[in-house]
DNA sequence: GATTTAATTCACCAATCAGTTAAATTTCAG
DNA sequence: CTGAAATTTAACTGATTGGTGAATTAAATC
């Protein structure tokens, strides 16, 4: 990036962007396989293939390496529910599309439930300094009131729903299977992650929040 | 004073029992504290009062502890349902029942979330091999499918309602609230803790479950 | 009350970990 | 060309950690 003369873009042997990339994404499955306490700093190294070192050079601490991580991986599915356009659908349309979308997303990224879990048991004491995390959920929640309040005016909604129960009822449906499906199988003798039990789950997941949101 | 010939129970100095009990208290606190990695066997033998050298005396290593624990929290749970004798309830009562008794359950009892967190964190590698943990969940889904079969027999369910998706459904919005109320309450700026803000999930909860489960 | 057995304590590793020191190497502006 | 900044490296540290061998003490049994 800094630099453009010609070839710009060939044999980069030191950027440091990119190294901050890189060390942020390894640092990212480290977390997410080990939880805080668990994950290695070395690990980190070693995933990233650089120097620990490197690591607190950019950093400064494995807490703040964490707060990094994190507020990426909101911002990264926060973005993504950005590109649903949901404010652009017909009111059923856009809660199943969000429902659908919660549940695909929360299964192609288990780092971000993992990532969830770390932060909540150290009662979100990263987040907590972080304003940046606040402005890129807030608007979720008020794109889903929007649609909540559009339902309601056409006559397809039930009212009285709150927007914040109602995603985080989504949200739980769908991460408490994911999150905890080691346990699940081992408890109910069943394998959750089978292709047709992972389709029978959002089925499930659609009709009872749809079962919800539409006016009996 | 250490003595007890006709009055056996007083001041017992030695009680493997006894001393196996508070250790499993202690350890179980530790390990909802911090979790499978950040928990310190020299905190549990601190907490628990008695010497580290006793804890692998009894349970062997961390990994046994922690098992040890877990199956106590699986059993602890799944006798407190069994308390509610839902087989002998209406079936819309049940139902609201049973998630009326999640919700205060897991409000009681926070260390069971994070307990699962770290189990599955770890893949379930402990309760893979613990034949007590299946014994002890089964029954909980039976009785559901059962009242489930019941209301739909009696003409107040609909069909077709999975005992376990509805049960993962219950028990993730309750979860899910609970054991990410701080990053939630960061993100959106809310007290989720506050008792009307507690009084309103359960309600919502309620909404929905038997919103999805009673026949439209 | 002596002896055996079980419960508990004490003292101690060897390995690990987050973070640091100090210096080497590479890039590039001037 | 060169000096300084940017980037990379290896070796080290002080504290911590799960785990252990052996001694000690209380209770049960003889």
């Amino acid at each position: 990036m800094p630099k453009a003369k010609a070839a710009p873009e060939e044999t980069r042997t030191r950027d440091a962007d990119r190294s901050q990339q890189i060390i942020l994404l390894a640092a990212r499955d480290e977390f997410a396989q080990y939880g805080l306490a668990g994950a290695r700093v070395d690990r980190v190294a070693e995933r990233a293939g650089l120097n620990k070192r490197l690591i607190y050079y950019y950093f400064t601490s494995k807490d703040e390496l964490f707060l990094a991580v994190l507020e990426a991986a909101y911002a990264d599915i926060r973005a993504a529910e950005q590109q649903l356009h949901l404010a652009d659908m017909p009111p059923a349309q856009a809660i199943r599309r969000l429902t659908e979308f919660t549940w695909e997303y929360y299964l192609a990224h288990p780092e971000f439930l993992t990532l969830l879990n770390s932060e909540n048991l150290e009662h979100g004491r990263h987040l907590e300094h972080s304003t940046r995390a606040r402005k890129t959920n807030l608007p979720l929640i008020e794109t889903l009131a929007e649609i909540l309040e559009r339902g309601r005016r056409e006559g397809v909604f039930r009212g009285g729903v709150d927007a914040m129960q109602l995603y985080v009822s989504i949200a739980g449906m769908a991460y408490f299977y994911l999150n905890n499906k080691h346990t699940l199988s081992a408890i109910f003798g069943r394998d959750l992650m089978a292709p047709k039990a992972l389709q029978e789950r959002l089925s499930h997941m659609s009709d009872v929040i749809l079962g919800y949101v539409l006016r009996g």
